[in-house]
DNA sequence: AATGAATGAGGGTTCATTCAT
DNA sequence: CATGAATGAACCCTCATTCAT
């Protein structure tokens, strides 16, 4: 660890470096070679701050589970309404993942021989679904969502809807706008739990 | 292209043992050698079947990616119904996915430097894309959806869903019910298009 | 393990190409690229015959073992007498260690991590201990030698006189002449066990 | 060279560090940084003292072979008795080489590329053999020993023998109680040079 | 067609040494 | 003097591919 300010600004620099050619070239191009090039410093350098390539992936990987984390600690109280909550929900999912998808699907399936890490992945999944599921359980409780629906299996399922197509959008490239997509989400994540209170939809489809 | 008998049954054990290895052990494991001796055969007779290492691997995506194709052909005309239908498509996808999203994610990623089979992978989830577009739209037009909804982005979004639970379910072990699962993922996909015409919830909320 | 003749040629050129890189530059010069460079193969070529440099040199180490073995076993029934028995045997000694030693002496301290080299090299010392020892308990019983000596320590005192002995005249190149220094360790030896039966020495010192 | 109190202290430091090093872990756990820490001095402060690794390895060696040479000269009189005093000598020498030979032996291979090392320790043992051969010269000149042994080469082999001893005893670790050693190898050695005042044998074997 | 030996560029890591603070 | 970051050559090993049999 290190205890010069010099020494700090370099372990920052590898682990910035380390990131950004992750989420660029994926596993395959990341090298303790390539990342010390990317970061501006000499091969050997590497290693004095990270033990192993293996080393610093972990640590990459918690930073971005440290941001997911703090994302979603991001004050849900923005408006009273539901479904504009849902709304933005949504948003800040989409944007979180965006980022944070690039990085933790590969570690989901690249980061052999390190259980550790797959498990950070899994528990920053954990808690987007736990989240989803005490929001559509409080929901259900105040009698404004289909009360016959599993919290956690629709938590799990909606929440992969907007995974899933954060990554088709963001990693794959397909050509979609942001906008329209957090709108779209939105209604149908609000039709699917059959949510009431949504401004003109309140009478159902009589 | 072999041309004798035994020619032809090497190469689908070097096939075969190539989809097995990338199934079981990722990428990483997915090494001439490793075919090789899954497939009982000598360590150059790899090379007397395929260029390289990504030939292979190509073979194997096409195959995968054909099984996807046939697995959709299946006549769609099950029943009248469009809720039955619903559900039927979804465990047929569900299933379909297990099998290949193991494979076809490895791609999605791990294969740098080979655009054409990125492409590959992204036509498959094409065709299911507009596959569930084409069908939203017929029930739309029927007045039995939401017509308020971009087909091909709720085509999109609802086979996101579809697709990334199954990989949850499948691959990341999270264990969950097949039927439990099938019979949400339909009532979610019913309502988020509010569906009309599913038995008992005709009426709506009034 | 090689099936073909060019690949059992290849792995001795290897292993001889080891032991004589061991015994001319030490554990430092013996490295796999020296070894495949010696041994007139490349570099590669080296890890198809052993899965790391510690095997190779455990073979070249079971080698040397297995001569000093093989040169043990040699009919010790050259002679009625037991002194010539004994300038017999220190003169094979004295050219077993010669070229064993130079290997043995190498793993004795330069092998970390590797317990069971180690081990094979007390073995094959204990092997010579032994049989000094039981040489020394015959003599002993039949009346030719001190019989107050303890065999076991004196076996281990007079074999190490002939290991170093070879050691500082092959290793460290003192200029000796080897028949006196057979002849000198052979008188020693007999005149330190007090034998007797050597012809013209029969009277002992009255 | 160190002008401070403080500068030698952590000179001396590390030479002693240097030095347990060594004994301990081999040279191959020899390097800058563990000897360093394990002086407590941090890394870049080594290369204030010394030159290189190999200077402080040189240091090291010449200290322990002072101590040798200071050791060897500790007055050979104290007794009159011929016996007693190889016995003395041979205590002192197994001793001595307990603590050098863990150090001297791995100079003797391991330091390629540094002749002037290898040289020190071939004195210290030129040393010990002068004085062995002096003092057989002396016990022969007064008939008190086996006239007929040649001087230089009989004190290499029983030099060796208690070397070797030493080696085997306190490197290897094999269990031998040190008093039965000290007067075995005593006894050994007397015999072998027909060492004649020794009380009680005298008399030869009539 | 099948075999398995041969190849060597490339990847991860270590470590003796230098240098700026 | 002391510190600890920076350096890069050297080392061990892997593996996709070629080639002689």
């Amino acid at each position: 660890m290190p205890t010069t300010t010099r020494g700090r600004r370099t372990r920052d620099a590898l682990i910035s470096a380390g990131r950004e050619i992750l989420e660029q070239c994926g596993l395959s191009g990341f090298s303790p070679e390539t990342v010390a090039q990317a970061a501006g410093v000499s091969y050997g350098t590497f290693y004095t701050y990270f033990e192993s390539k293996e080393d610093l992936l972990r640590t990459v990987v918690r930073a971005v589970a440290g941001e997911m984390f703090a994302a979603s600690l991001v004050s849900p109280a923005t408006a009273d309404d539901a479904y504009t909550r849902i709304v933005e929900a949504n948003r800040r999912y989409l944007r979180a993942w965006a980022e944070a998808s690039k990085v933790l699907r590969l570690v989901e399936q690249g980061a052999d021989s390190d259980e550790a890490m797959r498990e950070m992945v899994l528990e920053v999944r954990e808690l987007y679904v736990t989240r989803g599921e005490e929001g559509l359980r409080r929901l259900q409780g105040a009698g404004l969502a289909d009360p016959s629906l599993d919290p956690r299996l629709t938590a799990i399922a909606l929440g992969a809807m907007v995974e899933q197509v954060a990554h088709v959008m963001y990693s794959l490239k397909e050509p979609l706008d942001e906008n329209e997509v957090v709108d779209h989400l939105s209604r149908l994540w609000a039709a699917a739990i059959s949510l009431r209170g949504r401004p003109g939809h309140e009478g159902g489809d009589t």
